[in-house]
DNA sequence: TAGAAATCCCAACATATGTGTGGTTAGGAT
DNA sequence: ATCCTAACCACACATATGTTGGGATTTCTA
């Protein structure tokens, strides 16, 4: 019944949520026989869209993923980027209504998961559910951040810290090292998420070449002066919860 | 054994969570029978510092609240406002290190709960733990709303869209009524809040009463053109979950 | 491999917002 | 009543960032 495919997403969905606290067999045995639906997106194909009420909620296997919100005129603001291992619309779980959509962001494997299946867990497992819970929390907390980036650092210092986050979530699961990692978004995007144009998006990171903090080429990001990056940025890593 | 105070607070928290969904007789009780330490604040003081790492979650009885993170050089970004029946720092159930710290606006009386009761709770209810759960990701949705704003919106909407915001929250707690609220929070906050300097946030004030928006005096905000504020706000209010 | 379409990059100018400073008002304490 | 302080308000000027437009690369696709 279960494919392949299935059985690996649910091995990395398992993983995951050991790296946050420890299951117990029947706990794991639980998770590994979730009903998962596999599928491949293009690149900035939608997943779930804003004012929608979806059914299930989607593990991302493979490739990145972003949530953004549309508003008026055309603009639209990202609100986070995700990497393999990430439930980016868990909390759908508990609000019914998206009040925001979600895509890939390259080709993605996405991994569907049925609420009904969730809950049902969350309600047997009241451990699993502190851990899944806990994801959402950790989403918040990045979140706060964001806010305190927009409100009060200027464009180099928000995209250096963007840099940073983005450089620890990749790290963290192993697509990353060296301080160097893919970086598979446009430069209008980049502002999109740090509330900049495209323009002054462009200005940033010539500058930010510039002073050598970084090299990029060919959507490969190079931090070529880590610690100075993160002190530009006033980056604490705390937040993103990483350390086991 | 149950203070006045407490079973007061206790009450209301009920109240609260059952405008999300319903409570069993048997959840209601185990509700009521939290142990909860009530404690009243003076305006401006702390109620957990950043760093630290609570063993307890509060409970907003009366007053407002404030969350906040400080930056280097005497920055501080505001990064949520709270009014009573609020929980603000309930996801330090599940992270245990606070990211950002917590204050009373006003004099205020608040209701602290152990961890360990709330946690138990959780684990022996369920439909408690969701609900609960639920509150911690409308404060996630309100957050994604305020970095659409910041990244989006000017000065003059994002006040605006905040003025909108607490009107809503109000009301639905039966503290607002005819588009006039209490308002103690000061133009150098409301600046924090919104990542303005505070004579900014004086020019979009006067801008705002000159267009006959609202009228602002003593701690009193009258919103005397709601449909024309919520136009400039772009206002939808679905996100704060508040229709039941 | 060629053509088309994104994306990147750069310059000039416009505008929102920040900074510094100082004056005015209102509330609380003495 | 008077003083003291916090809050509010206003002006001038500085700066970060947006906008427009266009050219140069890169990437995609046929």
């Amino acid at each position: 019944m279960a494919s392949v495919e299935s059985k690996a997403a649910l091995d990395l969905l398992v993983r995951r949520l050991e790296r946050i606290g420890h299951l117990s067999d029947e706990e794991r045995r639980a998770v590994g026989n979730l009903p998962a639906k596999i599928q491949t997106l293009r690149p900035r194909q939608d997943i779930v869209l804003d004012k929608e009420k979806p059914e299930h909620s989607c593990l991302l296997v493979e490739g990145w993923a972003y949530r953004y919100k549309l508003l008026g005129q055309g603009r639209r603001q990202i609100l986070s980027f995700h990497v393999p291992g990430d439930m980016p619309d868990l909390h759908s779980l508990h609000i019914k209504t998206m009040d925001h959509s979600l895509g890939a962001l390259t080709e993605a494997t996405i991994a569907f998961i049925a609420h009904e299946a969730l809950l049902d867990v969350t309600r047997r497992f009241p451990g699993l559910a502190g851990i899944m819970w806990r994801e959402t929390l950790i989403d918040a907390a990045i979140f706060r951040q964001w806010i305190a980036g927009m409100g009060q650092r200027d464009g180099f210092g928000r995209m250096a810290h963007l840099f940073c986050e983005l450089y620890c979530k990749l790290e963290a699961i192993g697509l990353a090292a060296d301080h160097r990692c893919t970086l598979p978004i446009t430069q209008t995007e980049l502002g999109d998420a740090l509330g900049l144009s495209s323009v002054h998006t462009n200005r940033v990171l010539q500058e930010m070449k510039a002073q050598s903090l970084i090299e990029l080429r060919t959507r490969t990001l190079n931090i070529t002066d880590w610690d100075g990056l993160v002190q530009v940025a006033e980056f604490d890593p705390s937040y993103l919860q990483l350390a086991q």
